[in-house]
RNA sequence: GGUUCCGUAGCUCAGCUGGAUAGAGCAACAGCCUUCUAAGCUGUGGGUCGAGCGUUCGAAUCGCUCCGGAAUCACCA
């Protein structure tokens, strides 16, 4: 039973023996104390007061001598208006420190053999163009999402859907067939995914050349954008694709190889790994499948033109195509494919899709789809879904150039690293080898952070003009925190002295107390976090921690600290700052250097 | 037009199931490095929490109505 539970149960009985068995029957509010109050937790009285007859005040009062006599951890309490605020013994709070001293993996559970699974879809690229600044979003949280869920004791199988089939790639193929001239990313020295995603802007470019001069010659802009030679080269292209045509297929292969190639470098730059990837072409005949047996059990319906539907209008939401009249599939088509495929493959209790908030209606008619189509698990399934990462001036859109591309930002971010590490001179005695791992580690967390932190689901501004910054609430402060607390570390190790249990009668201050609950409330943050989808609790709780830590740092000297056992407790709350860091950074796939 | 989401300091963001004087960081200004890493610390200024009404002892938080913005409602993915 953990202290909150004690004291609620506490309160109870005061409650019920000074007012009633009535009052009892209200809910007991407890809740952290505020920093600039005294006091630990905080129980609401307001509640008790209709009941009691009593002033706020007055049933504070009785509340909190009540506990004092009832309650051997609380040690003092002080009444503001309606709220009691108690303070705990020191000696309650250190051990507690040493409780957390003596767990290996402090705030994390290790998933159990036979422990529910949970399958986690992120970053599902296509393959005609490279990842951008949407992606890095995608990726950061799909990975963080996957962390904190095997924290709160989920297995979990990451996993990649790559769109690598339809018109798109088709395009890039016909471009590079027309205007290529045999270049490949050995020859260009390009990497391959930027590669391929050039020939779909030459693509984009001389479509549009086409279709202007078909307006020209007095067709309308619905004509020309059908009738353009290029359009329908691409539309043959992947028929001819469909059709399994020798030539076609070897060219797909061999530039979707190309892209593969560059998006593992992306991925690996970036810090994340998937389980088990997924290709749209090998799901999309499954979607089709399922669809035919929708048609026959009549839970789907085909149009005069071929064309195959699902009306959902009886569940509050429209008709929706599945497969068209040329029989050709669909994204959604490809999805239930998908689903169906995963499905097979592993015992999944839980699917979360961590997708755009742009296609909230399309995972909305996925559930209902796949629950109409037979499957328990449809209605279930999670659509994680995050807003949009914007410009100052708006979307990004690739046809404006406005798109930030995500090879250069992270490149961009090291080098801003390396500059800054090296104009504070912080790296100068590492070896060349270690420096630059430091410096990786603390570009990357700059940017990581930085998106993390904002609630997943809401839009986010993204000013690439005013670079991202490396003070404040930032990574690396968070990392810095953490590096010097290991300096210390390494000073006492130096000097031969370990750490032991800390003595519980020691007098220690409200900050390091406060620090101490802090460190408490990590396995709960780590909990609410996996209930909410968020890194973001996460990240805003280890940048607190490093906060308070820093500014303790400053007040209280700890290697010059005369009394052996405050040292020791002081050294003990620092070593347990720095795994908390650790840790918390962790789940935020977030590195942190011993020295930075 | 329907549905969903968002609106907090000049900027970027916190603010948990309603609770104390709405908080950080950046930017601006003023201090602090012979003392464990100054990517730090301390201080100053900056707010009708989009607007209004309602529920409540109490509302940034809950409800309704407006205003403003975004997404979506494709034989695109």
């Amino acid at each position: 039973m953990n202290i909150e539970n004690i004291i609620s149960l506490a309160i109870s009985k005061a409650v019920e023996r000074l007012y009633g068995a009535a009052a009892a029957g209200n809910q007991v509010l407890l809740q952290p104390t505020k920093k600039e109050f005294e006091g630990d937790l905080t129980v609401v009285t307001f509640a008790f007061a209709k009941v009691s007859g009593n002033v706020p005040e007055q049933v504070g009062q009785a509340l909190g001598t009540a506990l004092l006599q009832d309650c051997p951890v609380v040690g003092a309490f002080n009444v503001v208006k309606g709220f009691l605020n108690l303070s705990l013994k020191q000696s309650y709070w250190v051990s507690l420190l040493n409780e957390i001293t003596s767990q290996e993996q402090y705030g994390i559970q290790q998933p159990a053999e036979n422990a529910p699974l949970m399958m986690v879809e992120y970053s599902s690229p296509n393959t005609n163009k490279p990842l951008h600044l949407g992606h890095i979003r995608n990726n950061l949280l799909g990975y963080s999402i996957a962390e904190i869920q095997k924290a709160n004791g989920w297995r979990v199988v990451k996993t990649n859907i790559v769109n690598d089939r339809g018109i798109h790639i088709c395009k890039s193929m016909l471009a590079w067939q027309l205007f290529g001239q045999g270049e490949t990313p050995a020859t260009s020295g390009q990497k391959g995914d930027h590669l391929v995603g050039k020939y779909y802007v030459i693509f984009d470019r001389e479509y549009k050349k086409q279709v202007a001069q078909l307006m020209a010659g007095g067709q309308s802009e619905e004509d020309a954008k059908k009738n353009a030679p290029l359009i329908q080269q691409a539309q043959q292209m992947l028929l001819a694709w469909e059709k399994g045509d020798t030539a076609i297929i070897n060219l797909w292969k061999t530039m979707n190889q190309w892209v593969y190639d560059g998006f593992d470098i992306t991925y690996r730059a970036l810090g994340v790994d998937f389980d088990k990837i997924y290709y749209e072409s090998d799901t999309y005949l499954t979607g089709k499948e399922e669809v035919e047996r929708g048609l026959t059990t009549g839970i789907f319906y085909r149009r005069a033109d071929g064309s195959v539907w699902a009306d959902l209008t009886g569940d509050g939401l429209d008709e929706k195509l599945l497969l068209r009249s040329d029989g050709t599939s669909v994204y959604m088509t490809q999805d239930i494919g998908t689903a169906k495929l995963r499905y097979n493959d592993f015992p999944i209790d839980k699917m979360v899709y961590v997708v755009g908030n742009e296609q909230n209606y399309h995972f909305q008619i996925l559930a209902v789809l796949l629950d109409k189509l037979g499957y328990a698990w449809g209605k279930n399934l999670v659509h994680f879904s995050y807003g949009m990462v914007e410009l100052p001036e708006g979307k990004m859109k690739s046809r404006e150039g406005t798109v930030v591309d995500a090879d250069d930002l992270l490149e961009e971010m090291i080098t801003t690293a390396r500059e800054a590490s090296q104009e504070l001179g912080k790296l100068d005695e590492c070896t060349p080898q270690e420096a630059e791992s430091i410096t990786r580690m603390v570009g990357l967390s700059a940017l990581k952070y930085f998106i993390l932190k904002v609630d997943p689901r809401k839009n986010m501004t993204f000013n690439p003009k005013e670079s991202i910054d490396f003070n404040g609430n930032t990574g690396p402060f968070i990392q810095y925190t953490h590096a010097r607390i290991k300096s210390i570390l390494r000073r006492v190790t130096a000097q031969n002295l370990t750490i032991t249990p800390v003595k519980t009668d020691i007098d220690i201050s409200i900050k390091e107390r406060y620090l101490i609950r802090l460190l408490t409330q990590y396995p709960a943050v780590v909990g609410e976090a996996g209930k909410n989808f968020s890194p973001a609790l996460i990240a805003n709780y280890a940048y607190e921690l490093a906060k308070e830590y820093n500014q303790f740092y400053h007040d209280y000297p700890i290697l010059r600290e005369e009394n052996s056992d405050l040292k020791n407790f002081r050294l003990a709350l620092s070593e347990n700052v720095s795994r908390v860091i650790r840790s918390a950074m962790g789940l935020l796939g977030i590195d942190v250097p011993d020295k930075m």
